[in-house]
DNA sequence: TATGAATGAGGGTTCATTCAT
DNA sequence: TATGAATGAACCCTCATTCAT
């Protein structure tokens, strides 16, 4: 019993292991398809099912509820959304800071090219959908807002940035970083991320003013 | 019936139609309350109704439905906000260029306090609901855009203002202010319409460099 | 227009209570019939609409959910039964208490006899399935045998009853008496009321030694 | 295949048999500890399974179904309980016959409180689950009322119980002592059971009347 | 024999909308 | 026009049982 049992278990139980999360990955996949397809409100228990040929029942032995799993997608957007995120190297041998803010804005903008239809999502129907959901968001948007405006008052320090009012323009930044971001994916027209985020940059770092 | 019916006519209808029209704004006025305290997904037809002081079938004699009022509140929202956004005058006699656009950031700042519930169910909720909402929604912020747009050719025009890409530019000086006032909605404090309308405009004129 | 509403409004509104009533009531009839043939467990909301002919909604437009309607049977079925147990009237001319005790025990057969289906399944199903339904269950048992103990122990003072522990013997007559009925509608025939009275009156009274 | 089958099978089989049955009945009395903790329907086969320590699919290859594992145990206790039920022993040396009744109904008294539990279940949600269960329960009560009958008729030839309608005060001797274990058990106070079982005695030999 | 992933029927409840009065 | 009782489609989730490995 024991030979073949402890093998088996290990065996198994990997594989078994390995299959449970590849099957996971499948119906969060498919789910995003249907979510982005028909919106959550529009989208039916139903629908994901049929779409991932899998039986009622079996949608939650990996999910607990419709909201669980729209919210786990949401959250993995997230993550990687601000993944991408990252504080500029000032090093002697670093890359121009601008070119570094510019790569950051393409590397956003990659990210949601990639999720398009869950980011479509994400800016419309995640918010006030669920006190959880909603408190990630607002997570999110709170920690690129503060990583703005550290970046800003370093510059401020380093006689970079000259002497704003650090919290509306940090405000300012994310806005309209991310409603150019809205904007685009609506006409489904994200193109040339760096020329947008050339354009950004220098709209950020020098306004409009002649 | 009929022999009394012309001369009524006139006298009843007209006292009719003005009670109907008052009638008609008296649960709109009453839904937007409701939509505000609830949101779109948590208000039932019952909320309204209840809140409103009248039959079930009352409403639907007013209303469509539940999304045809609210596709309403959503309008009328629209277009005060639009109202608010008007050119700046570049006449002799009038003030600064400057002071007119912090004017216009403060209107707009001020209408968005007045309906802070609704702004923000229209930040909200409004998005993905149904394809009219969508559709008007779209229209409103690409008017708001292209009217951005064109003042700022026209100041590239009179040299006022610097070589950027208009378009995107408009996109960001939009989003800086829509994410601006959306945050402000969400924390439920919007102070001092003035000075966040002059930080804004400061940031959107000059920029962040030294 | 008052003086059509206030008329209209009472007439109506008496009407429509009185059409409500009955309608309520016709559910709860149809109800107790297909808890009856049914059982709680094996009784769907669908059986129960259907049986009354109604719609879906109409239903939870008069009872807020399946246990609730069941609680009202058992609730009224309760109500009916305690009603029939009274004391005996000891004035000089009543008549003989047996003859009392036993007219109490028959009144109860009746009953009985006339909702031989829902107490059926007051007796098998009800106990168990909600803590409202136990509470209410245990307190009419609590207060039969109560009752059944103050009159041993009333007639323990006149020097009717001897001296036995009252309690116990409480539970005992009760015991007698439930079962008695339990048994005979499980078998529908709960024949000669007056017959069975007189039998249980004479077993409690004299036991069975010769 | 064949050749080594016979040999082995009885070994194996033994053994094998053996364990089957070790297995079926550790199963069995766990499933007693969740009926008795969760009620039939509040229990769900994983609560089972997770309490026995197996596999969802390893419980059905020892029991047809939930509904099949409640009925053996049902079974098991009624076959305990009308064990403890047996005839009195009329000889020349047996001890008071009195004494021997108090014994029996202290006999049940304790059964039933080992069991506590399950008897609980048995009283509240065995009836009306299941027509197997419901005539085994009846025939378990029609065996005692039988078997009380018996009794009593043979009590009335040897001159030792008066002229009663031994069909009722069967089973009003059999209710007496079925309620006072239910009321019992519901309070979890089943102190004392000879003392209840004297008192329970006295009054079905001698009834109430002074 | 043991496993546990997969199945899918089942059922209670909500609520926007209709319609007879 | 006003009423509110009636409607019934919609929908999520549970859980006993099956079956491939």
């Amino acid at each position: 019993m024991s030979e073949s049992t402890t093998p088996r278990v290990d065996g198994r139980s990997l594989r078994a292991e390995a299959q449970r999360e590849s099957r996971r990955a499948e119906i969060l996949r498919t789910a995003e398809t249907v979510f982005a397809a028909k919106g959550y409100h529009g989208t039916r228990i139903s629908d994901i099912i049929d779409a991932a040929g899998i039986a009622r029942g079996t949608f939650y032995l990996y999910f607990e509820s419709k909201q669980a799993i729209f919210l786990e997608l949401i959250e993995q957007l997230l993550v990687e959304l601000r993944g991408n995120v990252v504080g500029v190297d000032a090093g002697p041998e670093a890359p121009p800071i601008q070119d570094q803010l510019v790569e950051t804005v393409s590397r956003i903008v990659r990210s949601v090219t990639e999720h398009k239809e869950l980011t479509r999502i994400l800016l419309r129907e995640a918010v006030g959908l669920d006190a959880d959901v909603d408190k990630k968001l607002s997570n999110f948007y709170l920690s690129l807002h503060e990583f703005i405006r550290y970046s800003l008052e370093n510059g401020q320090r380093l006689g970079l940035v000259r002497d704003v009012d650090t919290d509306i323009v940090a405000s300012c930044i994310l806005g309209s970083i991310k409603y150019l971001l809205e904007e685009r994916l609506m006409q489904d027209a994200v193109a040339d991320p760096e020329r947008i985020g050339r354009a950004v940059l220098d709209y950020n770092l020098r306004g409009v003013l002649a």
